[in-house]
DNA sequence: GCCGTTTTCGGCCCGACTGTTTTCAGTCG
């Protein structure tokens, strides 16, 4: 809790720092620390206790003080003063788009604007266009920004920028001219949420290029042209009834894999790659990387990196949290790939709240080249999801066992989703979790409790021994339910002391545990568990969401327990039941 | 504010697009 607020609280002084006018580059030191402390899943209060705040790169002196004083009063002055010196509605106006810190700070200069109503009030009356370095299609901007801001829903999903990629690819792929398309940004780095689309165009150059930006902007997808260059279009595109960004760039082809590393991000990856290509006396761009005039690299993307004395970085992992250090010492882990998966271990079927029996399941599973799956329908609790009674689990035990001899080549274990009650005993007796071969125990409710409760309710439920992994440790739901307060520290200390399991819930609405749980999970020896939780068969689909989320996490195919052989997973269940 | 096998001071990533200008600042990614 308090890593998240203290990153609102660096944020916060770097915002009106900004607006201030202060010097840019100790605004972005602010920026920096807060982006550090909000990616850190550990507890600023123990890494400080513990002297490894101070040894991060990027927390000096001034930031470790303002940290400790934040640690030990709850506050910090310099934090205080600083909301002194502006309105407190100023700093929201830095979300508008179009209008940035110098914007902000004219408006509130010479108009005494302080928050949104008395801009919009400001725009109305013409005041804001008047201003000098404004004018009226600025003023118009800004209008425009408010009301996006308004209705926007912030981010969206990854499954749905996906769709609108797709769109626009296919799109795309009917222009003349256009020689290769890809996705870049946060999408191509499967990020959780995305918040605009980037594609990548590799065409002739000159007036081909243009003409694809122009096929983009006039495509009949697009709600609304927001730029619209030589070789950038961004648009608002209409797609499944939501508004989403999407910017075209066009580069030449020789530049194509300068481009899609520059395009791919993260921002933070990227400053350090110029970092490194300054001290080389290099130059990089999104043309290539050059020796004075002369260029080194460019059309493949694996060659900026090697030129610049670095291994190949995943997208997955470009998001400066020590790649770039741990691909200039060759020790950057050999991700887990969708092809390494041997089954899904969480399917719901007609018995609970699925939408198919279990022998689509095994049919797409055979489809896929899966050695396994398992059925886990809800527990009796879970009332709406019309979860199994002891007795209606059993006869699907049975069912289970009897359909296995009959399927070649592959094994249908039988589990169950249990509830997790809310003093952290499960919701079947342990006699009957005794008869299934793999459980997963979830929290379904009272998921606003206190951290206290929830974490103690999770731990207690790890103390099972019949208990093989926790669903969805967080309960999040993207842009709809927040994660449950849980002291994810504990709990992955307790799954490393108990031999129990974590999932990595695929779906794109959870991916839960997120990308820096499973690294700290990973890092303390705790397994993973990849499940879709699917509700019909093409549910089954949704595993790639799950293992971006686990190579995000910096996870190997030998730290997920779904890419054992059957013997090999039966092994590992077999381990903490006989303890 | 942070950082240092070129530095404890003087640097700190780079370019496109827009709008208001008349050569450039602001914003964005």
């Amino acid at each position: 809790m308090t890593n998240k607020l203290l990153r609102a609280i660096f944020d916060q002084m770097a915002d009106v720092m900004e607006i201030l006018g202060e010097d840019r580059f100790r605004v972005n030191s602010y920026r920096k620390v807060a982006r550090l402390i909000g990616d850190i899943p550990t507890d600023v209060e123990i890494l400080l206790a513990a002297g490894k705040l101070a040894k991060m790169a990027g927390i000096g002196k001034s930031s470790l003080a303002k940290i400790e004083e934040f640690v030990k009063t709850g506050e910090i002055i310099a934090h205080r003063d600083l909301l002194a010196k502006i309105p407190p509605g100023l700093p929201e106006l830095l979300n508008i788009p179009g209008l940035g810190p110098k914007g902000v700070k004219a408006i509130y200069d010479r108009l005494k604007v302080t928050n949104v109503a008395e801009l919009k009030a400001a725009i109305e009356t013409g005041a804001v266009a008047g201003l000098s370095g404004f004018g009226d299609k600025k003023a118009a901007a800004i209008a425009r920004g408010i009301a996006f801001l308004e209705k926007s829903t912030g981010r969206i999903r990854i499954d749905q920028a996906l769709e609108a990629a797709e769109k626009v690819r296919r799109f795309l792929r009917d222009v003349s001219g256009m020689l290769r398309i890809r996705t870049a940004g946060s999408l191509r780095r499967w990020a959780e949420t995305i918040g605009d689309v980037d594609i990548l165009v590799a065409g002739a150059g000159g007036e081909a290029a243009e003409k694809v930006v122009e096929a983009f902007t006039a495509a009949d997808f697009v709600r609304e042209v927001i730029a619209s260059g030589p070789t950038k279009g961004s648009a608002m595109i209409d797609t499944g009834g939501i508004g989403v960004h999407v910017d075209v760039r066009v580069v030449p082809e020789e530049s194509f894999g300068a481009a899609a590393q520059y395009f791919t991000g993260s921002k933070e990856h990227n400053v350090r790659l110029r970092e490194i290509a300054v001290k080389a006396k290099l130059k990089l761009n999104e043309y290539g990387l050059f020796k004075g005039e002369k260029m080194i690299a460019g059309a493949v993307e694996e060659e900026i990196y090697h030129k610049l004395g670095l291994d190949y970085v995943d997208p997955l992992l470009r998001e400066d949290r020590g790649e770039v250090q741990a691909s200039k010492e060759h020790r950057l882990p050999e991700l887990i790939q969708l092809g390494d998966i041997k089954g899904d271990l969480h399917l719901h079927t007609i018995a609970s709240d699925g939408d198919c029996d279990i022998c689509e399941f095994v049919e797409t599973a055979q489809s896929l080249g899966y050695k396994y799956i398992c059925i886990t329908d809800h527990s009796k609790s879970s009332v709406i999801a019309n979860g199994l009674s002891a007795k209606r689990l059993a006869q699907q035990i049975r069912q289970i066992r009897k359909l296995d001899t009959t399927v070649k080549g592959m094994t249908i274990f039988a589990g169950c989703e249990v509830d997790v009650l809310a003093d952290g005993k499960m919701d079947f007796e342990d006699e009957l979790l005794a008869e299934l071969d793999f459980v997963i125990a979830s929290v379904h409710s009272g998921m606003s409790s206190s951290r206290e409760k929830v974490t103690t309710r999770t731990l207690k439920a790890m103390d099972n021994p019949y208990v093989t992994c926790i669903g969805h440790p967080t309960g999040r739901l993207l842009g709809q339910r927040e994660a449950m307060d849980l002291d994810m520290a504990k709990v992955i200390e307790h799954a490393a002391e108990t031999h129990t399991a974590l999932e990595i819930n695929a779906n794109p609405w959870r991916l839960d545990l997120k990308d820096t749980h499973c690294r700290m999970a990973i890092e303390a020896g705790v397994k993973l568990v990849i499940g879709t939780d699917a509700h019909s068969a093409n549910g089954m689909g949704l595993m790639g969401f799950g293992v971006a989320t686990a190579g995000r996490g910096w996870a190997t195919r030998a730290d997920v327990l779904n890419t054992l052989s059957t013997a090999k997973l039966k092994n590992w269940i077999k381990i903490k039941r006989s303890r």
